[in-house]
DNA sequence: TTGACAAATGCACAACTGTTCACCTATTCA
DNA sequence: TGAATAGGTGAACAGTTGTGCATTTGTCAA
């Protein structure tokens, strides 16, 4: 996997987290935060695996400074201290995959954790610059998307935002999460309808709740 | 350009440093970072600027802790330090976009240079570990894929490799590029098939050259 | 004039944070 | 068996960093 050189599951598992930190924080973690995330009694575990990690050149630090982080990754070229990034570098998103969505009936996200990362840029993808860092990407489960072009096993990214009428949304519908297209009529009860005519509008008993707005469609062939 | 509270410019001059130091060096400064900057010869003159920033919604911190910057775009709906994201991540690819190409009738690629940029990791688009870097994407014009749900406009992500029968492949045939399914049994010249049934099959007349192998369709909403 | 506020100086302090030293337990490998 | 390496404990230390208090200057509006 790291065409570097090779690190341990638990190295692994501490760039994982520190990776991962940074997406959900918005900033890096400090190293009592890494402590206490795998319960180490002592920080020098900690130092001992971003050493490790430092000396394989999977991340680079500022000595000294705090919360100072730069992932190499292995096949990037690499970005370290001494050469920055130029001007042109254009701007990207960075998105992780989370699990299945329903565009069939309404099911639960089935995996609590991230599947993967997805990347797009923000020209390409309609991006909003400001939600990057909140999008997501979930997996479609069903086919009750299909007149949206949208199809089984196809990944749609979901930028938290408010909805509108006629777009398409990941949404809790009584508790449940789907994907469907939102019909919000002024001075109507709002429902979600899927775009294949097998499938009834779906009308929220209790509540519904927008969890955001498909931007994109991203399906490997 | 902000609609939360006006911003004076010494405090705009402030909030485009701290973007713009996050963006070069991938973590945020420290007051004192700011400090150097902007030649104070007091940390509080920055503390002040922070503050007012707080205070008009334009940044949140974590109070006491290091480089912990969160910016509020404007358009943004918030992202409070409250409501954090799930968890985990992995391994990622970039990718130029060029221009179009045509799934209709063979086309010229449109452009020469990269509109944009895409980025996949490679579990969701299965790509080849070596020819990675060579990969780009490019902008379908036409409607002759439809039947592989390949629509106009989506932009399909291209590794150069070898083809297979029954890959979908980007290929210069007489001279000009189409995105076309390949048709390759043993015994029999190669030919190119569309994915509509209103398109005849294209068989080259003189050479059918591959240029790559469809991976990975995007397609914004 | 007075008050409110932006902007900045100067300094001290405490908390946050990275780092080091000494020491321990496994496991692998020659 | 001994050396090397991954992984970890515990305590202490020092530099980084955010923060508070006191004070000054200038602008603008009531």
């Amino acid at each position: 996997m790291y065409t570097m050189k090779e690190l341990t599951t638990r190295q692994i598992e501490i760039l994982d987290f520190i990776t991962n930190y940074e997406w959900r924080h918005g900033f890096w973690p400090s190293i009592r935060n890494i402590q206490m995330e795998f319960d180490y009694k002592s920080t020098n575990a900690v130092m001992g695996h971003l050493r490790a990690l430092e000396r394989k050149g999977a991340i680079e630090r500022i000595p000294g400074q705090a919360r100072t982080f730069r992932i190499n990754r292995p096949d990037k070229p690499q970005a370290s201290f001494e050469s920055e990034i130029p001007e042109n570098a254009s701007e990207v998103v960075e998105i992780p995959v989370y699990g299945a969505i329903a565009a069939g009936y309404p099911d639960r996200v089935e995996s609590s954790g991230a599947v993967g990362k997805l990347q797009v840029d923000i020209q390409n993808a309609g991006f909003t610059n400001a939600s990057r860092k909140q999008s997501f990407a979930l997996e479609v489960r069903g086919d009750s998307m299909v007149d949206a072009q949208i199809y089984d096993g196809d990944r749609v990214i979901i930028e938290p935002k408010e909805a509108r009428d006629g777009d398409i949304v990941a949404a809790l519908i009584d508790g449940e999460v789907t994907l469907k297209r939102l019909i919000q009529k002024a001075g109507e009860p709002p429902y979600l309808k899927a775009e294949n005519k097998n499938y009834p509008d779906l009308h929220p008993l209790n509540n519904l709740e927008i969890q955001g707005v498909a931007k994109a469609v991203v399906r490997a062939l």
